[in-house]
RNA sequence: GGUCGGGUGGCCGAGUGGCUAGGCAGAGGUCUGCAAAACCUUUUACAGCGGUUCGAAUCCGCUCCUGACCUCCA
């Protein structure tokens, strides 16, 4: 199996520091605000990652965090901290609106069929683990302190190594494009960052240490609690692309500065969400919440989109691509998903035939694990399954056959890829008393039909459609599914 | 300005040198009481210009367009 490094730019064989364990970290959110379908698609992205590792057999430990606390608004390490914003604008305690999104958040991601991490620490529940951190830093001589503030000392740290490893850019660039220190800056270099925060009286989230009454800065809690969990050097460390440049960067140099080992060996980064090319953000205010999507209440959609249908259709775009949402592109996901998903259902309907026609099984099973070792390429997977699923409708339609051994292969191929690997699922309340009730509506139709009674068949039929639900009638019997 | 990406048929989206993904939409057909679904067949591509090569969407150069990051953001 390759996985792209953005450390190196380049597809890399993927090696476990210690196999069968695979230690995952993904930067999780931070939690003021409602996540928007942007966020949600790094963590199903993450979560396709998470379960193609452990269908492979691997033991992954899956850390994401929940960023609770150290988030500011504005630049640099100044301005109000946003749970507190958030908490005086919804007249909130800080941590009742991180209760509050953490629980929509979670919410979320079980629409979405998304497996939960194994663990999922706050940054609020870290403080000493962050503390003792800073203290190796600054022992470390990367650290320094001025008037209960701590900073990273960036460029004594970029003697040493290469700060911007990460994008590849250079010191220099880095420091003429960073805006000059002002006269009340109380850092020595412009990039330095803060690892410790002195608050400010009206700071109401705030922790003692041995600086200050204060905050954490706003990397440090991800260099703290990924090593807690995973050890200083780990296999993956994910998040969006939108985090590289600064979040990650800062993370490595933390690291190194304190336990001196780069804390992941690879570094993942799931690429945007756009509308209309543009990046969905929060800021932009062209993000769609997730209620929205599945409303169908926003002005750019017709209808509302299950969210089976919106993580196939994220599931068609590899990670590491753009993908432009849009209410077409939505539609004919959506239209797949269905199509891919009725042919999974009539797999219990096959029956097996001495042989299999025209049908490479082994083939097609090679060509699923090909794509999925191949950095996770769930498109190219996609594309095998829909050629499963043209084989088992043609089966079904007669036109076509399957052997006993290969009926049974075939429906644990795709039990294993569609359901698990791509964490798709049935949709609709398609319960043991309905599909009673079906079977009965559909005899009395079927009845009907034996007497070319067609205009009762009919309103049967067209009544049924008109409530969501669709006949498919075969030689032999009638089916149904939910449209 | 710097760094890193993109520009693929009506739409979304794979694909890093030859074997012309896939989904949706369109056209024709089979099946059907009629439909729908399904199946079969099928049309429209690789931003532009030049180069390398027997052969390029894929490699190289230039041009144009566009995105992300460089300040909080998955």
């Amino acid at each position: 199996m390759v996985v792209y490094n953005t450390l190196t730019r380049t597809k890399e064989a993927f090696e476990p520091l210690n196999p069968p364990f695979v230690g995952l970290y993904v930067c999780g959110p931070t939690v003021y605000s409602d996540v928007h379908l942007g966020n949600c698609r790094t963590f199903i992205s993450f979560d396709l990652i998470y379960r193609y590792l452990l269908h492979l057999g691997y033991k992954v430990r899956y850390v994401r965090n929940i960023t609770d606390a150290g988030h500011l608004e504005g630049d640099r390490d100044e301005g109000e901290d946003k749970f507190a914003k958030k908490a005086r604008l919804e007249q909130l305690e800080p941590m009742e609106i991180v209760q509050k999104y953490t629980l929509g958040f979670h919410d979320v991601l079980r629409l979405f069929n998304t497996l939960p991490p194994s663990i999922e620490p706050t940054a609020t529940g870290h403080i000493s683990e962050q503390i003792e951190m800073i203290k190796q830093i600054i022992k470390n001589g990367y650290g320094y302190e001025v008037n209960g503030t701590v900073y990273f000392d960036v460029e004594k740290y970029s003697k040493e190594y290469n700060y911007s490893i990460l994008t590849n850019r250079q010191l220099e660039d880095l420091l003429e494009n960073t805006r000059a220190l002002g006269g009340q800056d109380e850092k020595r270099g412009r990039l330095d960052f803060a690892l410790w925060i002195k608050a400010k009286p009206e700071h109401i989230m705030n922790w003692p240490s041995p600086w200050s009454v204060g905050f954490p800065g706003w990397h440090i809690e991800c260099s703290a609690m990924s090593s807690k969990y995973l050890g200083e050097q780990f296999d993956i460390h994910g998040g969006g692309m939108d985090l590289a440049a600064t979040h990650h960067t800062n993370e490595i140099a933390q690291s190194q500065a304190c336990n001196h080992t780069t804390p992941a060996r690879y570094w993942m980064h799931t690429n945007m969400l756009t509308v209309n090319g543009t990046r969905m953000s929060k800021s932009m205010g062209n993000g769609f919440l997730p209620g929205e999507l599945f409303t169908g209440n926003h002005p750019l959609l017709n209808h509302g989109y299950s969210p089976m249908a919106v993580r196939f259709f994220m599931l068609q775009a590899h990670y590491r691509s753009t993908l432009d949402f849009s209410n077409e592109a939505l539609e004919a996901s959506e239209k797949g998903f269905r199509r891919l998903m009725a042919s999974v259902t009539l797999l219990d309907k096959l029956k097996a035939s001495e042989t299999t026609s025209e049908f490479n099984l082994a083939e097609l099973s090679d060509s699923c694990y090909a794509a999925m070792n191949d950095d996770f390429n769930s498109p190219v997977l996609l594309a095998e399954l829909f050629e499963a699923s043209r084989f088992i409708n043609s089966v079904y339609d007669g036109k076509s056959t399957i052997s006993s051994a290969d009926l049974d292969s075939l429906r644990k191929l795709m039990n294993d890829f569609v359901f698990d690997v791509l964490g798709l699922t049935e949709e609709g309340n398609q319960t043991e008393d309905m599909g009673k009730l079906m079977e009965l509506i559909i005899s009395l139709r079927s009845e009907a039909k034996a007497t070319k009674d067609y205009a009762t068949s009919d309103k049967i039929r067209n009544a049924l459609q008109a409530i969501g639900i669709q006949l498919k009638d075969n030689k032999e019997e009638t089916s149904w599914s939910k449209l």
